[in-house]
DNA sequence: CCTGTTTATAGTCGTGATGACTATAAAAAG
DNA sequence: CTTTTTATAGTCATCACGACTATAAACAGG
């Protein structure tokens, strides 16, 4: 399948598939979910496998993966959300059936519709990342992969707007670190340093929201213009964590 | 150029070249240098460009990326070296004559020979990273992510001595994160910081180092089991840095 | 040989961030 | 009307860190 490209140095080259690969990750009654696909042919028929699709000849791979996620989840509106490339992986057998590279994208939603079935008919969903597994291909390392990264910029970016709706109280935005991060957090503290990060969150003037729920009502908050943690907010002591 | 694989599912594709780019980085006179090739061909004939090539059909990117490192540098043993995939760049129009996805790697140098010429007889030295300017294609924005990222991990990992030789000084750490931050830190404080850090540095039985250098001789330290910083060694203060 | 320069190392001090904790307010549930 | 739940205000001790001073040990250059 090599061939020459005139004038491309003198190099011999293989070409490659392209696609990428979306680790959509939201939270749906406190526990993280993440959107899956069915997939109906060989190889991995029936299994669950991350949603993606191949990078078209005009687009680049932030392009492709803005539509495949606007396919995947049938929103209009995709422009504002946080859309963020993962890493790439290209280990030689990761399809069975061909050389197949992937660019792999995180992308965070804040409230969960019911996703549509994708182009290829299969059936898709929102499963809690907890009972995701195994999943077809390499997926399983790429999930991982995003759920570690997305913890890790909890800590040091305003990113946990991202999950939150555009109004939102202080509690929701707490669950959403004690959801990703699978810890709990001191409700004060967790409070007196959000606030105290200039820019992180700002009141809306309006406000405070009812909604039924129990206990005091809380005030309503918007995300601020902030995007990095100074200093950062770190998680509860783990001793060595991965780079 | 598009054809169709029996049994990929119903899609068509087009076939991408794939490369990695490696944004390989070292300190040499207390400055950042960057590993440069010189182009010999159109486009970009007699431009500086960072050294890569084609992912090869039996290996991975991280497989090619080190494959390159040992030709580009002429290093007999690149297994030890801190080698880190960066991103992909995958815009249609990167480079003019095809669509190549390139899947670029910071590498980190201790020490910096000079480097052999690589395969394609071009050119290949050691810049300042601040006299590096324009690469070829898209290179200069690789290697400013390059350097954004490599001083964001200097923050909340012990990535700082893969800069130094295997046995090294805390001025000479210290010089890393300087070079790197383009910022002064005090020395005591430094100082502190680092051997507070546990398994950060771990002093050498041995020895303390004279080298001729001016000075009061200084103790040599190893780099240490641990790979992340809590807390991390944040940066004199800059407002509102990019996530 | 003496003095100044340079680098390494030890320590102090005040401020601010943070973890642990207590207290109060305001809603809904029973 | 009491309990439960959530939100909010505040305290207190510890620790991390920036700014700073002091001392030690090498070399350079007269």
């Amino acid at each position: 399948m090599a061939f020459d490209l005139a004038g491309y140095d003198k190099y011999a080259y293989e070409p490659f598939a392209v696609t990428v690969d979306l680790a959509v990750l939201t939270i749906r009654d406190g526990a993280l979910h993440v959107l899956l696909v069915e997939r109906g042919q060989e190889p991995y028929a029936g299994h669950w496998a991350l949603p993606g699709g191949f990078v078209e000849p005009h687009e680049s791979a932030e392009t492709a993966a803005r539509r495949e996620l606007a396919e995947e989840t049938g929103l209009a509106d995709v422009t504002g959300l946080h859309l963020e490339q993962l890493r790439t992986y290209s280990e030689p057998g990761r399809d069975p059936r061909m050389r197949v590279v992937s660019v792999a994208f995180t992308a965070l939603l804040p409230h969960a519709p019911e996703p549509h079935a994708g182009t290829d008919a299969a059936r898709a969903s929102w499963l809690p990342y907890d009972a995701a597994g195994p999943l077809a291909f390499d997926h399983d390392v790429i999930l991982a992969d995003a759920h570690e990264r997305v913890g890790a910029k909890l800590e040091y970016t305003c990113l946990a707007t991202a999950f939150c709706p555009p109004e939102f109280t202080l509690g929701e935005l707490q669950r959403v670190y004690e959801t990703v991060w699978g810890t709990t957090l001191d409700r004060p503290n967790f409070r007196r340093k959000v606030l105290a990060t200039p820019g992180f969150v700002e009141p809306v003037p309006g406000g405070a929201r009812l909604t039924g729920g129990r206990g005091k009502p809380a005030a309503v908050y918007r995300a601020g213009p902030a995007t990095a943690l100074h200093p950062p907010l770190l998680r509860p002591s783990r001793e060595g964590r991965p780079a």
